[in-house]
DNA sequence: GACAACCTGACC
DNA sequence: GGTCAGGTTGTC
């Protein structure tokens, strides 16, 4: 499932084969996949060129000519993938861009991700991203301090959401969590400035390792050219439930918090 | 602030 | 054959 250090690895793997691409055709098989609807989509899209690729968040934005951005987003299962001609495409692909060399092509098993083109300086305006928070290493640790001192809200519940901090899921937030030896149901306001200064550290830290290793391949995660990611190999707690702790040996506990699956050391995490 | 809805496949 | 996985939006 696609966060922060996923679609950053999509990103930089699409950015080696899209830039100066022209978009020569545009089949959309599943119509609700894009914004507007199919007809105009890709009408408005055939023709240009990619000029650049940018990340917000997890949002994913592909710039084109004439003025047009392309927002995607990947919610649970949703996978861009630059595919050289002459070879098959993968299961459950709703959309295939026909590059000038080569295809670009959106896939998604469960057909939740979006397509949204836009024109660019209606960017700034799209709800989605206005309401998006901060990258977390925008965020100064005292900012960061502060964000969890006004907050009566759990640890997870407040570090999942995207309008307070953005990128963070259910993978980097869990890890995050045991990395810092912090519990994910504690009161954000009950950190000392101490606990909090170093789960902003640690955040910023595994998200980077995350990045430097292609991102976490649980489920059906892939970069852009369709490979798999290496970091699911690092996780100490997330998909490990009653398996030993790292730390002290102890199961792994599962429980829900703020209706997600929680992983967490019932010892190391106060 | 909690939770259903959107989906499909893997797993019990 | 039922449950679960989880990002975001919308509803209560």
């Amino acid at each position: 499932m696609p966060e922060l250090p996923e679609v950053e690895t999509i990103k930089r793997t699409l950015s080696k084969h899209l830039p100066s691409r022209q978009i020569k055709g545009c089949e959309i098989r599943l119509p609700k996949l894009v914004l507007p609807a199919p007809e105009e989509f890709s009408r408005t899209v055939v023709g240009q060129k990619v000029l650049e690729l940018e990340r917000r968040g997890k949002f994913l934005l592909l710039h084109l000519s004439g003025n047009l951005s392309l927002l995607c987003h990947f919610r649970l299962t949703g996978q861009l993938i630059y595919l050289p001609d002459g070879q098959e495409e993968p299961p459950h692909t709703h959309l295939r861009f026909i590059l000038d060399q080569g295809n670009l092509l959106y896939a998604d098993l469960r057909q939740f991700g979006k397509l949204e083109l836009l024109k660019r300086e209606e960017i700034s305006r799209h709800p989605s991203l206005l309401k998006l928070g901060p990258e977390p290493w925008e965020l100064t640790p005292e900012t960061f301090c502060q964000l969890l001192q006004r907050s009566h809200r759990q640890l997870k519940a407040l570090l999942l959401d995207q309008s307070v901090i953005a990128g963070l899921g259910n993978i980097y937030v869990d890890e995050s969590l045991f990395r810092a030896g912090l519990h994910p149901t504690r009161k954000a306001s009950s950190l000392s400035p101490e606990e909090a200064v170093k789960l902003h550290h640690i955040i910023c830290e595994v998200l980077k390792e995350a990045i430097a290793t292609g991102g976490s391949s649980v489920r059906n995660y892939v970069d852009g050219e369709g490979k798999s990611g290496t970091f699911q190999e690092r996780h100490l707690v997330y998909g490990r439930r009653g398996q030993p702790c790292p730390r002290c040996k102890t199961p792994i506990a599962y429980t829900t918090v703020a209706s997600r699956g929680t992983h967490f050391c019932p010892v190391c995490q106060k």
